[in-house]
DNA sequence: CTTACTACATACAGACTGTATGTATCATGA
DNA sequence: TCATGATACATACAGTCTGTATGTAGTAAG
């Protein structure tokens, strides 16, 4: 029987703590914000030390930083999974993306990390970045599909997308708060119906 | 010529150390954020001790919430102001306080304090609470009494009043940016359109 | 098997928040 | 007008947090 001095490479330890610290840090920044958690809570919480959580994050918000990225992958996936393959026309597609949308964001934790610690902290500039990454630009692009085949109108490409990832974000937001999901799709297909 | 002794009545004092306090405030939030601003720094630029703060304001939050619903106050008198006596209809109310929103939001502190630091700090549904109060709640009751008088489509008037909002606030805080404001009023007025 | 490097652990300095307590100025009733 | 209480501060302190510096154990490499 192995004491507890297990042998484990060095690759394996990084990943086994990042790991826990990302865990740890999503569920507590979910909880109670980013500014009300602690580098302490969150190492006891992972089950390391601050000395470790220093080792692999420059600081607290290179910390979040990193959690916001996965958040973010992980809703792109979801809508990615939710747009049936061949939608019947943009406008389809941007229905089932905002449903798809919705969906991901039906956790008010993650509502919490993506639309109201995330801007404050990380900044809207770098989210977007981050949006842009992590999405493939999915919006941006399919509109811009959509304009040049005709099948919406022709109009400021990226305001636009900014806009409508506006109606997005705090349809979600109000979502979270208890809205009803059907009130705010119903708008944002009125929206998308004025598009075309 | 008097001595450093003025006599003053209490009344005088307590406005004069709220307002320099919430002055001082208010420019440091907008320049640093609420965050990265203590209230050492905040005292010092009023010129008064944290002893004053802290018996004229329970609490650092507190401070950030009378700063934040001064700015309420003072948008929501912009955007009255703006918008002329007798619109020719409701859509064009819309187009005119739409205007009058970017034009007050024209100021990257007050878009730091109620876009990105409000909903962080306070929580959105708290400045929800702020809006409605300050705002008289014009835009939903705007948005009411067109859709009574078949102006405007009958859609959800929360969701609706909720998402119109979403747009004015991400198209402010796009251009804060820099983003062109003539763009996102193009978007603006084909959501309008396509309300009617 | 030694040497260097990685992955931590521990200790510390500086700063900040909120509170507790002390003091000066103002209001008030006799 | 003078004592008494209330208000508006000022100062000191306790507790906590962040980031860094430094020390150590485990791992990789020759």
């Amino acid at each position: 029987m192995q004491q507890k001095g297990k042998p484990r490479s060095n690759q394996a330890r990084t990943e086994a703590t990042r790991s826990a610290l990302l865990s740890a840090a999503r569920k507590l920044f979910s909880d109670k914000g980013y500014a009300e958690t602690s580098t302490p809570e969150i190492v006891e919480a992972a089950g390391v030390t601050r000395g470790a959580l220093y080792h692999h994050f420059e600081d607290k918000l290179a910390l979040f930083r990193s959690v916001v990225r996965e958040e973010y992958i992980a809703v792109a996936d979801e809508i990615t999974a939710s747009v049936k393959a061949e939608p019947d026309s943009a406008v389809d597609a941007l229905r089932q993306g905002s449903r798809g949308y919705l969906q991901a964001m039906s956790d008010k934790g993650r509502v919490r990390i993506m639309l109201l610690d995330g801007p404050a902290v990380v900044g809207q500039v770098e989210l977007d970045k981050i949006d842009r990454e992590t999405s493939a630009d999915t919006l941006r692009l399919g509109l811009a599909e959509a304009m040049e085949t005709q099948q919406i109108k022709h109009l400021p490409i990226n305001a636009l997308t900014v806009q409508l990832s506006a109606l997005f974000d705090r349809a979600a937001l109000a979502v979270s708060e208890g809205d009803d999901p059907e009130d705010h799709l119903e708008i944002l297909d009125a929206f998308f119906a004025s598009l075309t």
